[in-house]
DNA sequence: AACACTTCTTGACCATCGGTCGACAATCTC
DNA sequence: GAGATTGTCGACCGATGGTCAAGAAGTGTT
């Protein structure tokens, strides 16, 4: 027999009534939603993560979770790319001192980000391939940078730079994560040297590209770039 | 109405009878199944791969598949290292020659190897971190080459190695995968000059370590080796 | 205070997928 | 032939992503 819907008496609960719900703005439930789930997928597994689990964290039910985003994809690559945006406002260069000293400042920023949150950049990297949304995102992210890091270099048509100088664009870009993870699971090196030895190993990796013009302009202006200074004592 | 199972008479196809299916000894089966696996997953990803497809595609039923292997994962893995030991056999390098041709004699066997198979290639790297148990086997693997080559490079206990190096060497590591996705997109560097410069740049990236004496071990011998020769000119 | 508007919840529901089970059939070997 | 082993079939389970209709609870307006 089908009991009448919903019936049992709107509970009143005496003194202190728990609202039901908060009702928020769409931007604000939107926003809330996104910083929760920033949360959550740094800390869990894309594949533990279930939507129920999230609308239920978020305090929130799963139907409105969907209505705020369409698929569990969306609404992780939707966090991902929010905080994709935020660091690349970071570590956004400046164009007013000498490209050595901007890179510095780039990579250190780069840095501090990650040792703010090394969980979740761990987990971005490895989520990377997951699913091909995510993928897409860092892809695209990379080849802006490789442009302009071309750019800054000497190569403002990334399509016409050479092959090459791409390839150790690209794979430096990588190396740059690579020696990362080292360093968060050793402890060490510390930043600054980290710094330095990243921008020395790129110039080494221009160089070996055959780009000495490039190299050179890495190079100048400073003063203990790795490469150029390189081996037992500081800067020649 | 039940239908007695399966009454419908064996159906003795007149005269070409075809087999039901053909029965193998487990190693046979195992090794079908493995071998069919590894072309899917090279072409589908991993996700869209359900275990009745594999096991349609494999000419086999579902419960047949999960006989052999108990889950989807563990199927996976099972191809990929199964390749895996295959790529490490073959790109191992020898110690009777000098270390600098021997690094180019791997390297290059690299190469040949994913451009046998460039799309299982980057569907590896990019299915890297979708399931743990695969990111496990490549960190391994990249674990241990690192600790191959630092052996190589005078540093024969890792856990001791400087952070610095250690780091060079992982990002190295991905710097090489990096920039032969690159070669693959655009079809250039060749391949020998892609091996010079990934070797040029090793050896600029453990100079920025602060190794001089590995680059020198690296340099020693070998003739062309982009940071000793990058530049204009065919090697000094 | 009553109104309507919008946000939100509830709970049921669907299809698919990974994984399992038991009963039975085909094949091979002796 | 018989028996052991390899295979198949189809039904089944639980969880998950995703959807729906109905209605309840906030909120600003009059």
């Amino acid at each position: 027999m089908p009991l009448p819907p919903r019936k049992e008496k709107p509970v009143r609960e005496a003194a202190t009534r728990a609202r039901a719900y908060r009702r928020m703005t769409v931007e604000e439930r939107r926003a809330s939603l996104l910083a929760r789930g920033e949360e959550l997928f740094a800390e869990h597994d894309y594949a533990d993560l279930t939507m129920s689990k999230i609308a239920r964290a978020a305090g929130v039910s799963k139907p409105l979770l969907y209505h705020y985003f369409p698929t569990k994809q969306a609404f992780f690559i939707a966090t991902v790319s929010r905080g994709a945006e935020e660091l690349a406002a970071r570590v956004r260069p400046r164009t007013d001192i000498p490209l050595a000293d901007a890179a510095v400042e780039s990579l250190t920023a780069y840095l501090s980000w990650i040792d703010e949150r090394p969980v979740a950049f761990r987990r971005l990297l490895s989520a990377a391939g997951a699913e091909p949304g995510v993928r897409d995102i860092l892809a695209g992210i990379r080849a802006s940078t490789v442009a302009q890091i071309a750019d800054a270099l000497g190569h403002p048509d990334i399509d016409r730079a050479p092959a090459a100088l791409r390839a150790a664009l690209s794979g430096w870009l990588l190396f740059v994560d690579g020696a990362i993870v080292v360093r968060l699971d050793l402890g060490a090196p510390p930043r600054d040297a980290l710094v330095e030895q990243l921008l020395g190993t790129l110039a080494g990796a221009v160089l070996a590209a055959g780009d000495e013009t490039a190299a050179g302009r890495l190079l100048e202006g400073a003063d203990a770039t790795g490469v150029a200074s390189a081996g037992s004592g500081p800067g020649a």
